[in-house]
Order: C-alpha cells, then structure tokens, then sequence
DNA sequence: TATTTGTACTTGCATTTTGCAACAACAAAT
DNA sequence: ATTTGTTGTTGCAAAATGCAAGTACAAATA
C-alpha cells in the first residue's frame, strides 16, 4: 500500500478505493455476478487493460479481492470478494442512490427503486446474501 | 463536466467525486466546519494550492458547494455545501465507517463510536443539522 | 497434429492528472 | 509604507491514465 496521508479514516478509505475504476470492478463483483478479468473488460465504461491488471493486483494486496484458479479451467482465474470487500457495499450503495438522484439519465432499475423505498432493507438484504459469497 | 463513461449511477457519481481529494473538501465543509480556501489548505493531508483550485471549481460547478463572499472580508471567500452536496453525507458516514473498520491506525473518536453503535441515527441527525446550512 | 480461440496479461508511447515550489494580485491590518 | 492574510497562477517534474499492439499459454477445434 501507499503510504497513507493521515490517519483520517474517510482518508485511508480514499488512500484505497479513491479512484475512478476500483469501485465499479468491486459493483461488477458485487451486483452484477462478474468474476473474471475478460467479464471486467467487457463492462460499458471500457477500462484498458493495464489499468484493470493494475487495480486487480491493488485490490487482491488490499484483502478486497482474492483470486483463484478457476475449477473448470486452469487458464482462468475467479476473482471473489473478501468480508472486507463486501463491506464495501454500503458505500456502493450510496454511490448508486445518490448518482441516481442527481443524474438525469440515470433511470434507477429494480434495484434503485428498492433502495429509494427503503435503503437500509436493501442494505440488510444485500448483507446477508453477499456473506454467503465471501472467502 | 466531463462526458460521462456510462449511466451506470455509480459510474456516475465516481466521474464527479472519484479522486483522492473532492470528498475530503467536502468532510471538512460538512464534519469540522472548514469553510474556506485556506482552512482546506491547511489540512494535515496536504493538498497542493493548484489542485484545491481545480477542486473547488469542480464541485461549484456541480452544485455541490457554493461560493460566496464573506461577509466579514470582502477578500474571502465562503463555501458551503449545497443539498446535493449534504445528500454526499451517508456516502462520507460509510467511508468513514469502512476505513475506521480496516485501518488500526485510525482509532474511532466520537463520531466513529456513535456510528458503529447505530450508524442509522448519526446520518439521521446529520441529516438535521446539515438541512440548516444547506444554501 | 496443426490451428484457432479464449483468457490473462505486458509493453510502448501519448495524454492527462497530480505534486511541488515559487510567484502574483489585492485587501486588510499594522 | 510595510506586512500579513487570502486566493489564487505558473512552470516543471512525476505519476496515472488511455490506447493500441503484442505475448504466453491452455483449451477447443479441424
């Protein structure tokens, strides 16, 4: 890790996460099922390969994200999240309701919906599912 | 602003607050009362002067902060957050909250404490109070 | 067996952002 | 008249990002 700017800790969080493309590989993880570096790179942001290489390699040192060999093919790694990843949902979630209310091209989906009726079942729901997921 | 890379909402809100330095202006308006130019300067993480410029002008334009002429010193200058800015403030709390959580270097103080016992009040009267200075 | 496809990268180079230090404009205070 | 405080600007170096092409190697296909 980079040596952290203070001891601030909304600071180290950004020491970690504070960039444009970390948190939407974790969503990808997170929301959308991904869990391989090609699934990375087809999302519709278009992250370059180097940068993906080089956030992966942050994440995984960080005890966001840990790799594995994937069962059904040796070539192939899985990426999954950790608890400490995980525990990064109630910030995506906020993210997402508050790009939601101030974006007009930002239609919320199911899930966008549910969190602006009620934010904190969504964030319980997404607990519990998530923590079955965790390594 | 920038073209947005996708409508993805949390892609949007990253292409606005996705950098290491926008949401610690914004925790030192909206949690230690800072207000202006130099009070951010002087924050222990150290921003350079022509990155605080660049940021400040940002999060104007965005209608998160306003600027305004201090009333006291017509050669200063006063941000304050406007209600898109204080809605940031549950994405601040889960920051915080995550960073408290994964960082031994960063002990609790009060907020920190108040928000691991019930997270849900402290953005409730968070809510309250910033509503009061919200321009 | 030879070739193609899929997956996960690496490399090189241009562009953009950040970091650092010094300097500038101007009002208020001394 | 000079100093201090406040909000910047400018120049240059370093780091991060973006883009395009190439590489390594296992699995699938012909």
């Amino acid at each position: 890790m980079d040596k952290k700017r203070s001891d601030c800790p909304i600071s180290c969080s950004l020491d970690v996460i504070g960039d444009k493309w970390s948190l939407l590989i974790i969503r990808d993880v997170m929301l959308r099922g991904k869990m391989s570096y090609s699934e990375f790179l087809k999302s519709e942001e278009g992250i370059a390969t180097n940068i993906l290489v080089s956030r992966l390699a942050i994440l995984e040192d960080e005890d966001i994200l840990v790799r594995e060999v994937a069962p059904a093919n040796k070539s192939k790694y899985i990426y999954s999240l950790t608890q400490k990843g995980a525990d990064l949902m109630p910030v995506i979630i906020e993210l997402m309701d508050w790009g939601a209310k101030y974006n007009k091209n930002c239609p919320r989906k199911e899930l966008g919906q549910k969190i602006k009726k009620d934010k904190a079942a969504v964030v319980r729901e997404l607990s519990k599912v998530l923590k079955n997921k965790v390594k």
